[in-house]
DNA sequence: AAATGATTGTTTAAAAATTGACAATCTTTT
DNA sequence: AAAAGATTGTCAATTTTTAAACAATCATTT
């Protein structure tokens, strides 16, 4: 892989590839970069770009095969292979996570549940028994952790991720409002859920002087 | 206000106001831009372009007032003032969202919560009696709705969505994995939860590569 | 099987975003 | 009160991203 992908690039990749599963929900069979530019209020100019920085998918005066570049795609963004996700924290945004059933379907695996409060301890969420944060360091030196989910408050936050990174841990899903400083090659994506609020009400005060 | 200002700026201010709010509660009175892009890992020209689209917040030779700018742009951001947000689905989603009680210290407040399931009619969630889908028309008419959340499944999402915009709501907050197709004038600010993951994956997959 | 039509991959152009540079000006020190 | 130092606001340069254009090529029709 010799050139580096642009983050706009990878940013919309997902959307493509639920896009191209609704259309395989739907049976479609092939699709053209202006059919689905219509759908998904793209330009089909950008699609074909986007696209091309992996190779050519397409086929001149038929177009995309639907079911071949969503398998692709799916590949492109690691889809074909397990991930383990531990998640941190029990309250009720882990355990939306955690009750996800489409990620599984991704390959997307939860193997545990941890929380500082024990009484929470043992509770079933969907069959997998929440464990005290005591027992990270062993668990996490026992099984493989490809991704840490911190549904916590910032301070806990900050300091489970400099925990699991000295374990180990090489990416992070962050739900806490802060940000998180880790070594260069662990990866964070972050959920700032304040932050996707604020930009509604800035629209919002914004569409009102229109 | 003239020239619109554009997404990649309003999406960063949000990351401001955070940092600046952390620089209060240690008692920080002055930044300059400099010491706030080393803070922020952002570059100080970038810092001082965002800000002047909305005006000279700063002085020369001193730099920005803390407590001054903070304010600033919580009121560009609209946190002055009040917002009704109503939650669709009282799964664990929509819980982990009306539980959150820093959204009520900026201005959004919690006003109704809905769900398809009679049996949860009623139930009590943060003070807040959960309503059937069914009295959504007749809250709506009755109550200043100001940006609807829906966490619920994308079709019921698409459906429940068509109904809001009827009824005037003009900002969605969709948790749904679809696109929403509204009037223009109509804010959807979309937290696809799953595309956050695969950008993860993505990285993971990349990053053993180099 | 030749002609027509469709659509990609890729190049070129345009637009947007980011960074760098510096004069203007305010603060702080002497 | 003058000099030195700091830092903004803004202009210019650079880089990145997006869009347009079109030759190459494959599918479909006649």
């Amino acid at each position: 892989m010799s050139d580096k992908i642009s983050t706009a690039v990878i940013k919309r990749l997902p959307r493509y590839y639920r896009h191209l599963g609704e259309l395989l929900e739907v049976g479609g069979e092939r699709i053209s970069s202006n059919d689905l530019s219509v759908r998904m209020k793209v330009t089909a100019s950008q699609i074909r770009q986007d696209l091309n920085n992996f190779g050519g998918f397409g086929q001149q005066g038929y177009g995309y095969n639907v079911r071949y570049l969503y398998d692709e795609i799916g590949s492109i963004l690691g889809l074909d292979e397990k991930h383990n996700i531990i998640i941190i924290g029990a309250g009720n945004l882990g355990r939306a996570i955690a009750g996800y059933g489409n990620f599984e379907k991704r390959g997307f695996v939860i193997t545990g549940i941890f929380d500082i409060n024990e009484e929470l301890k043992g509770t079933d969420i969907r069959g997998i028994k929440v464990k005290s944060l005591n027992e990270l360091d062993e668990f996490a030196k026992k099984n493989t952790i490809d991704i840490a989910a911190l549904c916590i408050p910032k301070t806990q936050a900050v300091t489970v991720a400099d925990k699991l990174v000295k374990l180990g841990v090489k990416a992070f899903w962050n739900f806490a409002h802060t940000d998180l400083n880790v070594p260069s090659g662990v990866i964070v994506e972050s959920v700032h859920l304040s932050e996707s609020l604020m930009r509604i009400s800035y629209n919002l005060k914004r569409t009102r002087k229109d």
